[in-house]
DNA sequence: ACTGTAAGCCAACGGTGTAAGCCTACGACT
DNA sequence: AGTCGTAGGCTTACACCGTTGGCTTACAGT
């Protein structure tokens, strides 16, 4: 009788076995539905049905999971197409990143703050670059231009994820901010609230205002450096 | 004989007593040695020479330490004036923020992540509305502006510090960096970090480029607005 | 002089990351 | 078939964390 590579004891649940792609994934769960600080050794074994220092035969550490999350999600960029011109390239890039930051509040101050860019953030990083320089920007003008979007992006995603109220109901809420601040006190950021709480078309607070302000005038230095 | 308020019992010390001020100012002393990471009430105790504990009396909870800690160097920003033209009122007080933010290293990410601001964030919100809207802009690209210029500010900040070499010694690792990497897996990038180890006036990573760039969209949508 | 309160201290609880060691089942090799 | 190495779990323990609650002391006001 040919019997399978495991006895089906039925004692046993035969629970499928740990990796550290499992615990990555757990861990961007865990982080998804309660944020960053509610990812902890013990709650990710608790949800992986695992005792904790189970945990680091599949991982280095807790730095090295969050350096694996970091990579996981930074995976989920789109990369820029060299097929099209390279502006529209990397705005559909930078939209696609920017995207994937909101869909993981917790990623943007994550990213930024890992010391080594893992294999998914050298791949997309290097894709920018060929698309960029093959568009004919020096190597000093790319670092120059890479700096300034990531720092946007990265930057407009982690304030997006901090608003104070959550997109939909912003009227009420900067209603009431504005009454509780000393009355008087800062007359143009109540203008302010108050435009907020009236406008009719909603906030315009939206991404790709300073995206496009950014991509032309990089088109306007490549033009006229070239002219 | 007219007793002093407190006799002078040479065997109690004396230390003068805590406060809310004297707790953060300790608190960003820490960060700024060892990270934020090190601001423990226990640490901060110990350098207080009080017990943890005793830090209660003038503070809510750690919470309430951060978000002090996030509003005192927020109050460090030069605020815009209001005598020049925008331009460069708005550049001179974004520079002057980007400095104070690498001289903390932990205040982009902190700054950005609290909630709600407290006084000196809204009253340098306030100043910069103010000159925006005086400059003509219309609430909503006020806006968009302010969007737009804090996301690339605490964005850069952010990345510089978090810059896997330090600003000096560029060079060297920035070589041994792409001798790590997998032969031709990364070609575009590893012609990056050439270009970086071989740049005749050291690395383009200036806060500036991108500032520029957007306070020059800024300006052009100012003027084909009012055309 | 009394008394209320402000501001320190102390002990303890539940949480965190992780070092060290144990145990057991499986695969490979003689 | 028997042995053994090892991968992958578990258990214990330690040092640190934020915070609750209660205690004590010293000073200010009546």
């Amino acid at each position: 009788m040919p019997k399978p590579p495991t006895p089906p004891d039925r004692t046993a649940p035969r629970r499928r076995p740990l990796s550290r792609d499992r615990v990555l994934r757990a861990a961007i769960r865990l982080a998804d539905e309660g944020g960053l600080e509610s990812v902890s050794m013990r709650k990710l074994g608790q949800v992986l049905r695992v005792e904790a220092m189970s945990l680091y035969k599949h991982v280095a550490n807790k730095d090295d999971i969050l350096d694996g999350m970091a990579d996981l999600v930074t995976g989920d960029f789109e990369a820029p197409s060299g097929d099209v011109d390279w502006k529209s390239a990397i705005r559909r890039s930078a939209i696609s990143a920017h995207q994937v930051l909101v869909r993981h509040p917790w990623a943007s101050s994550l990213i930024e703050s890992r010391r080594d860019a893992g294999p998914a953030r050298l791949r997309y990083l290097d894709a920018v670059i060929g698309v960029l320089s093959g568009a004919g920007f020096a190597m000093p003008m790319v670092l120059r231009s890479i700096m300034t979007l990531d720092s946007y992006t990265y930057g407009f995603a982690l304030q997006e994820v901090a608003w104070p109220f959550d997109m939909d109901s912003v009227p009420e809420q900067a209603a009431t901010l504005a009454r509780a601040l000393p009355v008087g006190e800062y007359p143009s950021f109540v203008a302010m609230a108050e435009m907020v709480t009236t406008a009719p078309g909603g906030v315009p607070v939206d991404y790709e205002f300073g995206l496009d302000l950014i991509l032309d005038g990089l088109e306007a230095l490549l033009n006229t450096a070239g002219h």
